[in-house]
DNA sequence: TTGAAAGCGCTAACAG
DNA sequence: CTGTTAGCGCTTTCAA
């Protein structure tokens, strides 16, 4: 049985509101008094029952999160931002994973809402609509997707982006070809929107192929495409697609970034591990898990306070490694 | 406002006693009158305060689970299988990165053991003693590391270690490296248990180097004085460190396999992907998760019927793939 | 500066 | 089968 604040009570000699008022409102406690009651909660071991504490207080301490794909290293720098914050602010974490379904993340964020005072949610794959609806159950901050009326931290993938395919024109690519990401989500169309941009600009002509699935097998799947299109470069949705690219293009024998140069989004940890370091966009993950959190708390503190809703922009950078370069002249093409 | 039970109970015209036994035990409620009050409940969309219900019960509905590094994704494939078989029980799973520290590991044990039912501690930095005491604020499941008194997840390292020995020699190899994980774990015990008794079984002789992070730049680093040894393979703690020690070996211009062969363990998503698949170790990551909460869940409800605390052991199983092959002959040693 | 008392929303005896 | 009652452990007025 653990032991209650009463307990701490009677051994201290004093009302169980004194014990509450020495470790929640200290200053409100005479020096010797709150001395001796700390001492005996520590002597006792004493820690209060959180869910006694979240019944009056109606906060839970807890924060939650959803993510749509735990597997993607990106993902997981988020969550480790987020811990960070929150447990800076003495905030426990709460973490789901909805497999980059719509109904699963529904249901994710209906649980958690009531056990937690506030929920950060990843590139969400739900339309406006319902998630204004699940806004409306508690706290939310959104990553990577924007809704009127909420919080949200974005990291600028349409520049990302757009460097991509400014580095590919300057390297002197005509022709490359995009494998695009699934198709609602707000990255897709992020992303999309600053291919295009940037290759109108450049003169960049971009076969569009897809969408595929995010992943590894996704990356493999769209190669053949790209291939048979006489493309110079495959520009991958992610990391994880354009390490299937690779994958694919080392099966069939085609030299990167000789024949042929690829670039990949997100710059997870593997994309410089592979066996040639992949060109990619760096996205500040851990950074923008720490400022979800803050636009949480910030949230939870001045309530309304902020008439218009805070956007958080973090920027990407390219990093050129090795897997894109030069195009081959039109003797070999 | 939230709506409460007293809401419920009044639109439905019954006490809240009703109410309540017809959410939680509607076979003790007349059809009908569950019927009423549960039309009522969708009407209103009630869900009941966790918090108080907690309160009373003793039961928050949540797991916890601490693992040491997220960036491993070996650790969120644990997760994944933890949070499956967490919600197919009704139950949300709080998650913390101890960030491979004892002292967070503790911080964060004790932080959940008041907000989950149980916790599952993986790969756990903690000595004994420690591990004990923590295990006795709270129901506790270890997963790959055993604590007498304690139920636990193991996945067979051993086994796994002793037939990658076992291939190599088969393979040819006569002199071979290690490089060890981190110092205390279980894993680096067991998986060098694996390691001497098959080497001594098969003649193999292993330097052992080390310790090293388990990480790709532990292994990164631990590749020259494998050179210098002159052995003709490389066993890596883990992928991480053997993708570091393939990424160095390419740099450094050492062929794989034809110069050296290298090996992982957990064959994490990575170690197929990478420019030459690893030959690894498949650990049961996921299925150790759903273990984990099975044998938690079990707890939680038996409370202490198993005298003994139950052992779940999973096989590992090698996957030979492209960085193993025969020694070279001794002409170009 | 401290204590007494009134619940927070819910479940679990115990009656009826 | 249903209602009444008594708290779970804590915070927070309100008085002293």
């Amino acid at each position: 049985m653990p032991v209650t604040i009463r307990d701490v009570a009677r051994q201290a000699r004093v009302s169980v509101s004194t014990v509450s008022r020495a470790i929640s409102a200290p200053d409100l406690v005479r020096a010797d008094t709150r001395e001796r009651v700390l001492e005996v909660v520590r002597g006792l071991g004493y820690q209060p029952n959180p869910a006694a504490r979240s019944l009056i207080t109606g906060r839970t301490g807890n924060l939650g999160i959803v993510v749509p794909d735990l597997g993607n290293p990106f993902f997981p720098s988020i969550l480790l931002g987020v811990q960070a914050r929150a447990r800076e602010a003495g905030n426990s974490v709460f973490f789901c994973d909805s497999g980059q379904d719509g109904v699963t993340e529904e249901e994710l964020i209906r649980t958690m809402a009531r056990q937690v005072d506030g929920v950060v949610v990843c590139a969400s794959e739900l339309d406006d609509g319902r998630l204004a609806e699940l806004a409306s159950l508690t706290t939310m901050v959104l990553v990577n997707r924007a809704l009127p009326g909420l919080p949200s931290v974005m990291m600028d993938s349409a520049s990302g982006m757009a460097a991509v395919v400014g580095h590919l024109a300057a390297l002197g690519h005509r022709r490359c070809a995009y494998l695009g990401g699934p198709g609602r989500s707000w990255s897709t169309q992020a992303r999309r929107r600053g291919l295009r941009e940037a290759a109108a600009r450049t003169g960049l002509s971009v076969l569009e192929l897809g969408p595929f699935e995010p992943t590894f097998r996704g990356g493999a799947q769209g190669v053949e495409q790209a291939l048979a299109a006489g493309v110079t470069a495959v520009v991958a949705y992610n990391d994880l697609m354009a390490l299937g690219v690779l994958n694919r293009l080392q099966q069939l024998d085609v030299a990167v970034p000789e024949r042929i140069s690829v670039t990949g989004f997100d710059d997870i940890l593997y994309a410089a591990m592979c066996g040639r370091p992949l060109t990619t966009v760096t996205m500040p993950a851990e950074e923008a898990g720490r400022a979800a959190v803050e636009l949480l708390l910030d949230q939870l503190d001045n309530g309304a306070t902020a008439a218009v809703p805070k956007l958080k922009e973090l920027p990407t950078s390219l990093v050129i490694r090795a897997t894109t370069a030069a195009p081959a002249g039109p003797t070999i093409s």
